[in-house]
DNA sequence: TGTAATGGATAAATCGATTTTTCGCTGTTG
DNA sequence: CAACAGCGAAAAATCGATTTATCCATTACA
């Protein structure tokens, strides 16, 4: 109720000091907590800043420090559940520490990934957390790299020379999908992804394969992939189901893939798990309310954020030595989508009062 | 290759004012596109800008004006679909102006809410596209005002006396789906949707109410809506079917609620459309793709996200007069979840292969 | 020829903090 | 009593840009 001044300019820290009868240089190291101040010079300081609410000017704080309190965030999407939350959470942890959090979306596109880091670069973050769009070895970490800037790169990486990073442990997760399914029964397994963001996939891919051909080397494991974008793999799976493939069941190593399985069994008129079983790598809320729930690989979102920050903020603080590579645990989480190959009528559908098509 | 310097410190404007022979003002200008500067003497700017690699520190650049290029937008979350597109497209907008965006999740709390938008102030944000957490009559839009803040509010707002506004036309889009449900012959239907948002969800749920009872005088509309989470909307939900009410379709006003809906029709064994219809507010990838499709409200994001960017630069530029509402039209997509009364068995499951609860 | 106007560029002030240097004062010591 | 150490605090430099004030040459005009 004690405000002079209208809502236009804000109190400088010079408002402050002389209102406290103080040098601007007193009134920082006040809010620095330096002890060397003499303690009524100090509560004058602290009444000044509560009558005249000020608040520190974190970017003119910032000007004078090399490393700014400051984290680039750069995820390939933001629509997905995954880096939904990975984007709450990073900005959380960072808000903790201090900093602020300016995140960005790569849109799926490395020439913009290394734009958006430049960017960050201009900003002179004090550090970034990329979820590269391909792997660890695309333009934007050397970009990093050859500008010495601090950073973790997350989710699509399996490890680097120079980056620590942090994603989860795909390769584990395929191998207990593969055991939950072999027990099951199915000895013809489908596998679909997209074989762009290379390491993670295939660590997926070899994962589910080792370990599938250890427990039923008679197994036969067909995959399919695609390069660039979705469409093409809607339309690989297409084919490959009218040529009469008939798999007893399918693993989606990615969210998208998942969607693209399901709408073409549905085009197809199959209902899993009678028809033809489903897993998918990626959880997602709906999941646990479609019928059937679909079994799905959760990755660790929160440890996978907290790891990294931890790790980042290491090196922002100036830990040296070599990059540490991790691999965060997931979970399975079985569901309606898998059964046992041939507890149900394997045909194109029929049974159903749905029809097949939209 | 012509680098000189390690990767660490990056060249300022002096550097480059001393490799061009010319004072920093005159880069400045060069940088700036002031014409009163000598052709080569900006030729030679220029040539040591690329030299050196050099890039404006948009930090030191702000530092200097009142309203810094900087946007802030808080989202209530960044899980669901739609505040990812949401994010996405807002970052984008303000990278076309360039502006930098800083996002933050308000995880649904008006206090943090109000917490983030004191950061944002602290750090001089030209302007705020605020989703507020409720309405427009919450803490957060009190302090933007109180501190003479510029901002535009969205989503869950209607109209405000010191802010634009732009939200999706919900009366409309509900009003639309009255039709389509009464149309098909529905005359006991039950709407979901939580109390909180007041505003958006009376605005959508008046606007159903009045076009279905204008259809059909004898139609019989239930509303249950709960105060704060959508665990107490979904122990009403099984309460309200337990204890026989069997209205032949659902409007859910929210995303969340479609979601209990469909678990709650799952635990009954029943299933859309034959048992009871189902369409919901806010649409999602995976709804085209589950068995049967949700039909769904498209809620048009690039438009709002567009228009409440229009605004808020207007105003940024100095642009005064009264705060404008705007609506934007939505698309009701109709899909397999919705059909007639009646068609199918109306009964608790029995006729399927899924088992009834997980 | 003297003075005013003008073009082009530099020096200096500024933004709001932090950090380093300097300074004044008190109390101790040779 | 002079020199010195120590403590607090103020003054000044700094961060990297932008903007204003200033200045030096020309050129124009009386």
């Amino acid at each position: 109720m004690a405000q002079q001044e209208g809502p236009q300019r804000r109190p400088s820290i010079h408002d402050v000091a002389s209102h406290a009868g103080v040098s601007a240089a007193t009134v920082s190291k006040v809010l620095a907590g330096v002890t060397t101040v003499r303690p009524e010079n100090a509560q004058r300081v602290f009444d000044a800043v509560e009558l005249l609410g000020y608040r520190v000017d974190p970017l003119a704080s910032d000007m004078r420090r090399a490393k700014r309190r400051i984290i680039g965030a750069i995820m390939p999407e933001f629509e997905s559940e995954f880096f939904g939350q990975m984007v709450t959470e990073l900005e959380g942890l960072a808000e903790q520490r201090g900093f602020t959090l300016v995140a960005a979306s790569s849109r799926e596109s490395e020439t913009r990934e290394k734009e958006i880091l430049a960017r960050m670069h201009d900003w002179r973050v004090a550090g970034v957390v990329l979820a590269p769009v391909r792997n660890e070895h695309g333009p934007a970490a050397a970009f990093m790299k050859a500008n010495g800037m601090t950073g973790v790169l997350i989710d699509r990486v399996l490890s680097d020379d120079a980056f620590d990073t942090v994603s989860a442990d795909s390769a584990a997760a395929s191998a207990e999908v593969a055991r939950m399914l072999i027990g099951k029964g199915h000895s013809h397994i489908l596998v679909i992804g997209l074989a762009e963001q290379a390491a993670t996939v295939r660590a997926r891919l070899e994962g589910f394969r080792a370990q599938a051909l250890a427990l039923d080397p008679s197994v036969r494991i067909d995959v399919i992939t695609s390069e660039v974008s979705v469409e093409p793999l809607r339309s690989s799976l297409r084919d490959y189901f009218a040529r009469g493939e008939r798999p007893t069941a399918v693993y989606s190593l990615l969210l998208k893939g998942t969607l693209v399985a399901l709408s073409e069994f549905r085009r197809r008129g199959w209902h899993c798990p009678n028809d033809i079983s489903l897993v998918g790598f990626d959880d997602a809320e709906w999941m646990q309310v479609t019928w059937p729930a679909i079994a799905a690989v959760v990755q660790p979102v929160r440890q996978i954020a907290s790891e990294a920050m931890n790790l980042l903020f290491r090196r922002v603080e100036g830990a040296v030595g070599p990059p540490t590579a991790r691999l965060e645990p997931c979970q399975v989480l079985m569901r309606e989508s898998v059964g046992s190959p041939g507890s149900g009528p394997h045909s194109g559908g029929g049974d159903r009062q749905m029809p097949p098509l939209s």
